[in-house]
DNA sequence: TTAAATACGACTATTTAAGTCGGGTATAAC
DNA sequence: GTTATACCCGACTTAAATAGTCGTATTTAA
């Protein structure tokens, strides 16, 4: 219940270990063998972030990942929602797609719940995190 | 990611339901009818609130169950807590080992974020939700 | 005696998250 | 131009958590 998912613990952590090394290129091997998460996993985050434009790649050898400027300025709200889709601690909150929906009688207090979650997380930038 | 569980919903749907009902006992048949929940779900959920002493059973032909006072003054972190264990963001916050700890390096942040969203769990009480 | 209801525990199914594999492309160093 | 290193990408498998079901026993009002 109210778990993050690995795969964004993983990104920050390697976000901060970039971050750490400056403009220099890490490889998704030495943060995975320095922190223990396993390489495969974490590559498919690293290129998903690629794609994002919050890192930058390069091939080859000595060839790594880096961080972009302005990533620090990012909400966590987005960072999260970039990886793993909409933020709702209820499905009516995503989609609406709810067999109760029509009779439901919590719904209007459990949004209000979770506007105040995503509020936590507008206001939390990923520097707040990684820096 | 950040979702409640099913079960906490049907708790609270069921607990409004009986609270507008006030006194009288209500069967878990009439609430599992009236918002189209697994009927035997709800039942071992309301069960498990009797051993908690949130509400109060009764056996037998019109039998059912109904609210105890002072419950709407529970917060909701109790609340979530006594049904489905303890709020944690990630491991770490719960107890679990992991095998990130020795070096991770987002720890610390990750810890104030989860002390927010338990703060706000905190203030709001069960009966912001059922009443 | 019967029917409606709770009580409990074991079981199964479904969904989501986590992790792995195989084959590809780019590039620096030799 | 061969080799080794590292990113790229999609399909696949496994594991864990959630959700739901079933069988049987007990209580009790009518
Ligand atoms: S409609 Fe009610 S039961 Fe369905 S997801 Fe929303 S809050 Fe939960
Ligand atoms: S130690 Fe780091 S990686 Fe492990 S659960 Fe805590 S925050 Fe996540």
């Amino acid at each position: 219940m109210l778990k993050l998912t690995r795969k964004l613990e993983y990104a920050l952590i390697a976000l901060r270990h970039m971050q750490d090394k400056g403009d220099t290129f890490i490889s998704a091997k030495e943060i995975a063998d320095m922190y223990l998460i396993p390489q495969e996993l974490l590559a498919k985050t690293l290129q998903q972030m690629v794609k994002l434009n919050y890192i930058k790649a390069a091939q080859g050898p000595h060839g790594g990942y880096r961080v972009r400027k302005g990533l620090t300025e990012i909400s966590m709200t987005q960072f999260m929602e970039d990886l793993e889709g909409p933020i709702g601690i209820v499905d009516c909150n995503i989609n609406a797609e709810c067999i109760q929906l029509e009779n439901c009688n919590i719904r209007l207090p459990i949004k209000k719940i979770n506007s105040n979650i995503r509020a936590i997380f507008n206001e939390i930038r990923v520097g707040d995190i990684t820096s």
